[in-house]
DNA sequence: AATCCATATTAGATCGATCTAATATCCAGA
DNA sequence: TCTGGATATTAGATCGATCTAATATGGATT
């Protein structure tokens, strides 16, 4: 009798260091040349029934592992697709990748992930590993403090780049990105049709495009509204909900209190929920506060948050299908797609409070 | 005149597919063997100080771009590891997944990442992919709802693999996991230590191996306060605020409801404060509720939550440590890891209240 | 001048696939 | 019988690197 065998037998090794599986040991299992066996793999018609039979149960008997890195070499092609995320740990880009490595997947591509954790030259180093690995593109979001230098030097990687959630000023590169200023004039309009006129602009980092844009939003809805700026209502701060509560303390300190917050970000209106609540306010009667993002915490605040989405799952299928378009046709230009954001009125906005 | 061209000069095409520089390229340049300069691209000493200089001088002139997967091809090595994670909508992978990446990183692999929405089929496809790309190793957090069969297959595939934060029951593959069962105990002995003895358990999937573990501490932590355990007031649900909900309404139903509620992790723990808002009750003075996981959201909830840190971006890094010592050698026996977890006691947690 | 050793370089095979161009086979039609 | 066309298969070069084993070069020693 035969020595007993477990069901899944590891037959794979008969020596110490098992030799891989061949094309070239396909070949010879089946009784035919490499090239036909090459042919069955990519199911070529070509291959006659009887042979294509033959080498498939070459394949199945001595458990053949196609090697994609090899058969890229030759082809020159790539069927790897580099994903450069700034922070993961945001549950806001974390949807975003999710939406990449979907959309990437299911165009049987797969995904090299980095996440810079907003260090450009951790960056600067993926980037560079990724494009020796021959990355047929990529989706950046690109680190706060990215220098323009990198954008001009990835135009010479003749390689195609799409940029989501934030974008290098000047870049010649494809972007997929929410319209922050519209999303952040809705918000304001939204506060407006209540009745503030005194509204604060919350967190966010100075010279950021992101902040800008937000700000831009900001202030064109007060312009529309025929509200005057005033410069003093728009505090900076760190986007987390520390610096929401720092933010708001500021704002509330000030001569003429603001009556209302836009928040630069879902994370910083938590800050200022709680730091509202510390500073004897009531949300929603007292003061009034927007977030943006419409992440998942939003809707679990007390009371729920009002926010702006943006969709950050579906912006990643986007950036993954325009890539994919760039990768298809080398010769198509950068395009660049603005998605509109939607307003998501909860409980953190009421009417203007009388005045005491 | 010439046409106007932008300062970056792509002047690496002059015919239309532009050729890649390879090291036949460099050899041409600098006037040496294609060895030659395989060895100054892998810092070799023997190459003569003079020599290197040409060489080094050929690359930045001719914008040489190393090929890590034809080296990797004829080195029969990989620098890939490829990294299947469940679910990186939920912040609490999302973290998992940067401990991994960073560690991974810094050790000079790439990450191949695929998320794989709790779908066995995809996880299935993914790893077949990145098998198929040659990865060196593979980090699993399964899907629920993984076969059996898998492992078994994983056994065959003669490539490390590490398990993080779930694992298949019977697999013999290394796993690094936390102390469920131990951070469960420590939570409902923080409960027993306040009066509790109708404590209820809300939340997770029956059957599931995360499950089984935190209702094994929850009951040793009864048993060794020697209450007597109520399988009514185990209350499995959905993992997340929707799930808390319904259970923590269920469990307030019973004739002896819990005075107390260990929730299966901090999202089903939102929707547990909220219900409890919603049923009439304070939490911390009427009823007392712990979470599970200290997600980013945990200290924000009215009044903070009280709950057991798991640290799973060090997870991450061990996980990815553990699996590249198996990629360094890889008779080295597949091990297990078990982290203990931390009570964070917040502000939802009083003494039991005084029957009325 | 011959020998030896250390240092520096290289020709050619190789990794595992694909591709090109050629060849083999068979049957229909002139 | 020969030509032509469709069908099926293949030898050998190739992708871009590395590796092995051999060779070239230049002192130092006898």
């Amino acid at each position: 009798m035969e020595p007993a065998r477990g069901k899944h037998e590891g037959a794979r090794d008969p020596n110490r260091k098992s030799r891989r599986v061949t094309v070239t040991d396909l070949a010879r299992a089946a009784g035919v040349s490499r090239s036909t066996v090459s042919l069955v793999l990519r199911d070529s018609p070509l291959v006659k029934r009887e042979t294509r039979r033959r080498v498939e149960e070459a394949i199945d008997h001595l458990g053949y592992v196609y090697n994609r890195n090899a058969a890229n070499l030759r082809r020159r092609t790539s069927d790897m697709v580099a994903m450069i995320i700034n922070d993961l740990t945001n549950p806001f880009f974390a949807e975003l990748a999710v939406g990449l490595e979907e959309a990437l997947e299911a165009a049987g591509f797969v995904s090299l992930m980095a996440n810079t954790g907003e260090d450009p030259e951790r960056q600067r180093r993926v980037m560079e590993t990724m494009r020796e690995h021959g990355a047929a593109g990529f989706i950046l979001c690109p680190a706060t403090g990215t220098e323009a230098r990198l954008v001009a030097a990835m135009s010479d990687w003749n390689v195609p780049v799409i940029q989501v959630m934030r974008w290098l000023p000047g870049a010649r590169l494809g972007a997929v990105v929410p319209d922050y200023a519209l999303g952040m004039r809705m918000a304001a309009e939204h506060l407006v049709t209540l009745g503030h006129r005194r509204i604060a602009f919350l967190g966010g980092i100075e010279g950021n495009v992101v902040t800008t844009e937000r700000i831009r939003g900001y202030r064109a809805a007060l312009d529309a509204a025929g509200i005057a700026p005033d410069p003093s209502l728009i505090v900076p701060a760190a986007v987390n909900p520390g610096g929401g509560i720092e933010a708001l303390r500021a704002s509330l300190a000030l001569q003429r209190p603001p009556t209302a917050a836009l928040c630069f970000s879902d994370v910083v209106a938590f800050g200022v929920l709680d730091a509202s609540a510390a500073a004897g306010l009531k949300v929603r009667r007292d003061f009034s506060v927007i977030g943006f993002d419409d992440i998942a915490g939003a809707r679990h605040t007390l009371p729920p948050l009002t926010t702006v989405a943006v969709y950050p799952q579906e912006l990643g299928r986007r950036a993954a299908a325009a890539l994919l378009r760039c990768i298809a046709d080398p010769n198509d230009p950068p395009e660049e797609e603005i998605l509109a954001p939607s307003l998501i009125v909860r409980g953190t906005c009421g009417p203007v409070p009388i005045e005491a």
